[in-house]
DNA sequence: GCATAGCTAGACAGGTCTGTCTAGCATTTC
DNA sequence: GAAATGCTAGACAGACCTGTCTAGCTATGC
């Protein structure tokens, strides 16, 4: 039994090889830079294999997020399984991430990348961005809680935002990843902040009152 | 005195009003998306005025980031220049960037977006961004070394993952914002463990064995 | 043996994008 | 008054992009 089907394939359906060209490309250079043409080229296959299978481009840039959001969570699944105790779990998935985010080819999070891109939030590529996000950080909550943390919305949200800030080092510095190190010690300390609550520090920093920010200096914000 | 110039000026030079209308719609619908003729249209210019003030797309693109660059160190100044003490200084500058990213309009950080959408690092416009990202690390790491914290590039690491992690909640959520609210408070977390160096918790969680990430996987990070 | 399903190859339409060019108007400067 | 400067209006070239269509090939199932 030679190939599978048609001239070019390599192997797999031309439904499969359209999806690992395509998210391949989609990641390295973008989902608006990569045209359709360019995903036939690569792939090997006729632009009506892509059409039969996906109804348009956003359907297949839909498609790879929603593939790669479950090779996370079966990532994720297997950090989680890998210790009993929610703070371990924790700190285990952190460490994980940080170990991405630093490593030399990552560029990022399709998913926040996606949502730049597209950014209506009813578009379907940024809808399944939210919904990813949405179950990261349920899942951070839930783990908190069994931890019984004092506030775990607080430990989660913390985390979440050191998770995103790695990619985004990820993201702007690939390949040489820089703070994103940090992130496995970093969070360290917020989760020992909030399994033994912090002691009042000797110089607590207050809130204080500060003058209001002008429209334009928000978009030109970090 | 009437019209400064041209019959649909509304006022400034050209170039003014092309910065001006480019920035907002590149800032709400992304670099790529929004064209020569859309920035034209909205601002009133004829196309040979913005050719005759930019290169091309690109150079548009890079003087709207350095301009929103010196927006942002001009905001940041002032904000440190509210007190003299260090870790407030810090304290005040997450405030303010927390303040800024869970308001209504707020969409991200321009710097990053551009990293997402001209991933080449040589792209002139990913290398504004870096450039940013650069300044505002070695700005943290600056006023931690002030305040002598145990290791101030930890400290400015973790704080620069908790701001673009602001960021990205920013742009996937907007409008409304969600867990951005919790960056002041996190903040103050490690500025405090920072200050007051952590005692070991009463259960520290140690770094364990974990498998190794299969390639795929990187890609679909969260 | 024949129908069906999945695929290939490539032309094509219609739209959009960047960047150039021409011709001419209005204001300022010398 | 003349030159220079900054601008407008819009046509245009050439590239590229998405999505459709036709014609035909190959393997499988009945």
């Amino acid at each position: 039994m030679p190939e599978t089907t048609g001239t070019l394939g390599t192997s797999g359906t031309a439904r499969d090889r359209i999806l690992e060209t395509a998210g391949r490309l989609f990641y390295e250079h973008g989902f608006r830079a990569i045209g359709i043409d360019t995903i036939i080229r690569e792939s090997g296959v006729a632009k009506m294999s892509l059409y039969n299978n996906f109804a348009n481009k956003d359907d297949l840039v839909a498609a790879y997020l929603s593939t790669a959001n479950e090779q996370f969570l079966g990532w994720w699944d297997q950090m989680e399984a890998s210790t009993t105790d929610p703070l371990t779990q924790l700190q285990v998935i952190m460490d994980g991430i940080g170990d991405v985010a630093a490593s030399p080819g990552c560029r990022g999070c399709s998913f926040t990348s996606a949502s730049g891109e597209f950014p209506e939030s009813t578009h379907v590529a940024h809808a399944v961005a939210i919904q990813h996000k949405n179950e990261v950080m349920s899942r951070l909550t839930r783990i908190a809680q069994k931890a019984k943390v004092t506030d775990p919305d607080a430990l989660a949200a913390g985390l979440m935002l050191l998770i995103d800030g790695a990619w985004t080092a990820a993201k702007v510095y690939s390949p040489e990843a820089h703070h994103a190190r940090y992130l496995s010690a970093t969070a360290r300390v917020l989760i020992a902040a909030a399994a033994a609550p912090v002691r009042p520090a000797r110089k607590a920093v207050k809130r204080q009152a500060r003058q209001s920010i002008a429209p334009a200096e928000q978009r030109s914000a970090s």
